[in-house]
Parts: C-alpha cells; structure tokens; sequence
DNA sequence: AACTATATTTCAAACGTTTGAAATAATAGC
DNA sequence: GCTATTATTTCAAACGTTTGAAATATAGTT
C-alpha cells in the first residue's frame, strides 16, 4: 500500500543504466550526456524523486544546517531575530533548526546535543538567563563548527564570535532624546542583572546624563527580574522618593513599561498623565497606548538576526578564520510616536 | 587542527573489540556483558561520542524528527501553540522542524519539500491563508507519512486529520456573555474570508444571537483583511449606521480589535468610552488597556498544539489507522477582565 | 583499419550506523 | 576431559548517496 521513497537505484533500474549515472545527471555533472540528462530528470520528476537527506548528509560529513538556539519564542526580539536569521541562511541554501532553551541551562544543553548529532554546519546562540559556563558549545568548536553568540552572549569571553545590538548606544540616545524634551529626574528601569547587556544600557544611560550635565541619583535607578513583582516593587521604590519624583523613564523592555504603566495607573500616580517613557523593543502594541510612551528603542532584530548568520556563513566559507574573533554591533534606531 | 567527530569505529578500535559490541553496549543490549559495556560508555563519555544522527536516520528509515510548517511566528497564536507541540513531542524523543510559511504558498510547498527530504517521520500543519490547493501533501501520504492539520485546515476537506479551536463555541460564547450584559446592538468583526475558521466563527455568532431572540442586522457585521486600512474600512461601515451604532464588538483576532479602538479613539467616537469589546486571542497586551475590551476568547494554542501532536504520534504507533481520519476540537474560555 | 583523442558511462569504495546470523568463549553437567 | 548449554562477541550486509578512477563508447585522423 504505502510506497517506500524512490532511491537513485528505482531510476537507475527504470532506466537500465547505473546508479552514478543517475546521480550525476540530477546533479547536472558536464560529463553526462545531455540527452541522458533530461530522460534523468524527466523520470526523476515523473516519481517524484526525493533526494534523502540523512544519506547526502552522511555521505558529504555536512549537513547544510544552520542550530539555532535562543530561549523563548515569545519574546518579539527573538521572533522577528529568526526572520533575518532564515532569510539569509535560505538564499544560501542553508536550512535551519530552532530549539528554544525557555533559559533553562538543562534545556539549553539538551538542545546542544541534539544539534550537535544532527552535524549542524554552525551554530548561532542567545544563551539562557542562567548560562555562566559554556563548555557545552566547546564541543562544536573542537569538531570546527563555528558558533556565533547573539544577543545575549558570554560577556566576559573575548575568545568568541558575537553579533550585539548597541544596546550602549540606544540606551544613550533614549537618555539624550529624554533630556533635550527638558527632563531632569530621568529614571532608567533595568532589566536582569545577568543578562549581559544589561550593564551596557546603564551605562549608555549614564553616560548620557554625564555628557549632557545632568546629576546621576542612586534613587533613580531600579531593576527588574522581568516578573511582574519584581517589576512593581521596583517601580515602587522609584516613584517613593520624596524630593525627586521622575518625570520620565527608561525601561529595559517594553513590555516591562507597560507593566509599570498599568500599575502607576492604577494607583493612580499623580505624575502619571505626564510621565513620558521610553522602552527598548518597538512592539506593534506600543503604537495602542494612548498616554505615557513618547518613544521607543527599536533594536532591529532582523537585522541582527541577518548579521549573526552572515558572519557564520563567511566563517563556513573560510572567509574568515575561526580563531580571527568578531565581535559586531547593530545599531539601534529611537522611534518616536 | 579540528577534529573529526568520534565514531563507533574509533571507540572500537581503542577498546579492541568489533564495531558491533561497541554499538550494541552503547543502545545497552542485553547479550551485551556488563563490564563491556561499562568499558565502552565510560570511554564513549570520555572522548565525548556523539551518534551520527545521519547515520541512524539512514539505516533505521526513520528520523524521529516531526516537521512543523505554520504561516508565522509573529503570531502569538501559533508561538504558543508550538510550546504544546514540542512539549509533547520531547517527552517521547521526538524533534521538530519548524517551518514558517509566511502565508505564501510558494513558501510553503518549498517547506513541504524540504521537509519532505528531511524524511519527517510526520507532519502538522496549519495551512497558509491562500492554500486552496493540497497536491504538495500528498507525497507525505503516500509514502505513509501522516499528516495532520491544525487550526487552519482544508475545511472543505473531510479525508484528512484536523485539529481545530472550537471557535464557533468561543464566539457564540462571547456574543451571549454580551447578551447578558445588556447590548442589544452587538456588531461583528470578521476576518479574511479564505481562512476556514472565519464562517465558524460568524456561525457563532449569529446562532448567539438567534438563540437569545437578537434580530440579525447585515449592517452590523463587516470583514478586514488583518491589515490596517481594511480594518478601519470595517469599522468606518460598521459604525456609520444612522440608527444602529453598536454598543458591542466582536472581533476576529485581538491586534485587529486594537486597530479599530485605535481609530474609533482618534475620531473621538462618541460611542467610544462606553463600547463593550471581546477579542479572540487573549494576548498578554489585553490587560494594559483601560478602556474597551471587557473579555478576551482564549483558544488555548498549547493545548492544540498538545493534541495535534498527540494525535499524529498515535497514528505513527498505528494506534489509530491512517486512513480513520479524526476531528477534534479544543474548546475555547471567555476570559473576563 | 588502426590509433588517438574525447565524450560518456560504470565501478567500487566510502560515509556511520544497525542487526540477524554465525562464530566463539565460558560455564555446567557428567 | 568431553559434550551440551548458555553467554558473549563478531561478521557482513544494508540504508541511499557521492565521487575519483577505470572502463567503454564514439568520433576524428591518418
């Protein structure tokens, strides 16, 4: 009943000549005949001939798969990061496996190992919350492998490849655009304090009150865990000083602004209706709001993503060696509403 | 420089037996000796062996891999629901593939091919908007390859596995939790015409109606196209009657409902302030918005992705034959904000 | 017709596994 | 010490490709 795939032997047999021949001819080698060819294709066709993988895979000892690992398809970074990284890794004839690590370090060394059976040609990685070590991807660099770190990636490690937004950069930009509307008490909401860029974005973020004369104050900066607690009670304590209440605020994610929004509102905080915010991420929703955001950090995910695989496809190709450390920063851009 | 990868060759050479001992100790045979085996997993931990999966795929005739094509990961609907498909899949050894068609069947047939290689040991789908078409299925059939589709689905289809939203029950749900609230003016938002789900949905909505002695006005019911001019068209005829303004709106899909609050906001609608909203969706952005939207339809995508998984696993243990094709349908939750 | 040059096809090994059958080793029974 | 069992290991083929070397066919020269 079910038929089994035709092979390279089913056309060879078909069409009494041997199995390298056809082989060649569907690979459209300049020594088989012209004529042999397209009778070749056009029984190829005809079967529906399908080329099995695992067999080219195995055979070649590559894969023309690109791994990617990053923790949480729900986060609009990532999501749009996946449409740079495929559309790129497509034209090149590359395909590619994504395996989410929901930033569980266990997840994330499950995904490694699955792609590192499948012989993934390379690897592009935005490690987990939680990863501080890192010798689960050492084993696809001693095999060649190239992997690229994006996003969030090994601070402290020099020795590898990484494609970063310039998170200093828009945190800087975001401060200044903050500034020059005429605020003086800017808070800046922070994200994990394990995440790597983090220290990046407060440091665009002082930085730019240095640069443009205005006093850091200690009781203007708070973090967050991401969870929507840990998000209140940071608000909390920015909004409870007694002689600077801020009249903006920076936020490490937009989503987490809206949590801060939604809980200021509820309370109904004096200083709310004029508050004005600026969040990294430009999500669609941000253009919904009705009050507080002014702006927003749009970091240009695609972009990243299509830089992360440009850099591991030239590394494939030896354009690049793979002890020559790149570290690559995409710009990001203020949006204003 | 770069190592090759370890084989069962390699391992067998060092521990001086045959390259079956060694595979058979590995996969834990039971003619395998105890302490051979020992040999054989220590060493193969030590030089960090790591099957081929190519290999396996090829000599076994089958991949373990289930590949996954869905229009789009931007859509939180489809981003949860592949949480249930891995979720499930993981927990038996499965793999997924995930191929986003971005609603374009060009893309989506190269998906089924490219999976098709791949040689997926099943396939779930959720069909682009503008599949009429199935052909580039029908090899995975033929091969005995099941196939099961969900949410999107070739509705006029019957000879096929299907796992849908019982969406006609969350709109005719929403549209009587409206009912009671009072409205007798509830106006319908649909969306495109060519995905299967949209007739179900109005179907819904007018059996509401119908069952709690509403009388149906064509006036009240307009279309979009997800985009956001035909959004605001949609709202413009909906609400532009001389006698019959709506006092409540159900709408297809949350981000369009947020389109036309947006717009209804900016006209400065009188009927704003007070209109009563329920979207499908119950994206987590519900909750930062003070006005309208009073309940969200949750369709619960993890758990139809959970049973489009589970479904496609019994027909691969034949549990269920092929060719038994089955329809289940996940019920919708109004959730009241 | 014999030889060369060129065009085309085939051979055969290899990639890294799995697995039933066959071979060998170890143990027990007598 | 020999045979019968049983435990353990090895042989060898197969999965579906690719590819350089070898073989064969075809055409061109003389």
């Amino acid at each position: 009943m079910q038929n089994t795939p035709v092979t390279l032997k089913n056309l060879a047999e078909k069409l009494k000549m041997s199995i390298s021949t056809v082989s060649k001819a569907l690979n459209n080698y300049p020594t088989i005949n012209e004529f042999t060819k397209k009778r070749v294709q056009d029984l190829a066709r005809e079967l529906h001939f399908t080329p099995n993988k695992s067999a080219i895979n195995l055979k070649q000892g590559k894969s023309k798969i690109i791994g990617i690992i990053l923790p949480n398809l729900l986060d609009h970074f990532f999501t749009r990061s996946v449409y740079g990284l495929e559309q790129f890794a497509s034209t090149l004839g590359y395909n590619v496996i994504i395996s989410q690590s929901h930033d569980s370090l266990e997840k994330e060394i499950q995904s490694a190992n699955m792609l590192l059976q499948t012989r993934v040609d390379g690897l592009i990685v935005a490690i987990s919350k939680h990863t501080q070590d890192f010798s689960h991807f050492n084993e696809f660099e001693k095999m060649g492998t190239p992997v690229v770190y994006y996003t969030r990636n090994p601070s402290f490690n020099l020795n590898c490849h990484k494609v970063l937004c310039n998170t200093f950069q828009g945190a800087y930009q975001a401060t200044k655009f903050l500034i020059e509307r005429g605020h003086q008490h800017i808070a800046y909401l922070g994200g994990p304090k394990m995440i790597s860029f983090t220290h990046d974005r407060f440091n665009g973020y002082i930085h730019s009150l240095k640069d443009h004369g205005i006093p850091f104050s200690a009781e203007l900066v708070a973090y967050t865990d991401f969870d929507k607690e840990s998000t209140i009670t940071a608000i909390k304590s920015l909004f409870s000083s007694e002689e600077k209440i801020p009249t903006a605020l920076v936020a490490f994610k937009e989503p987490i602004l809206f949590d801060a929004m939604k809980y200021l509102r509820s309370i109904n905080h004096p200083n709310f209706q004029n508050l004005e915010c600026i969040g990294f991420g430009n999500t669609s929703f941000i253009s919904y709001f009705n009050s507080p955001p002014v702006a927003s950090i749009e970091e240009n995910p695609e972009s990243v993503g299509e830089n992360a695989m440009k850099l591991l496809l030239q590394l494939l190709n030896r354009n690049i060696e793979i002890s020559d450390y790149q570290k690559i920063l995409v710009d990001c851009r203020l949006v204003v509403h």
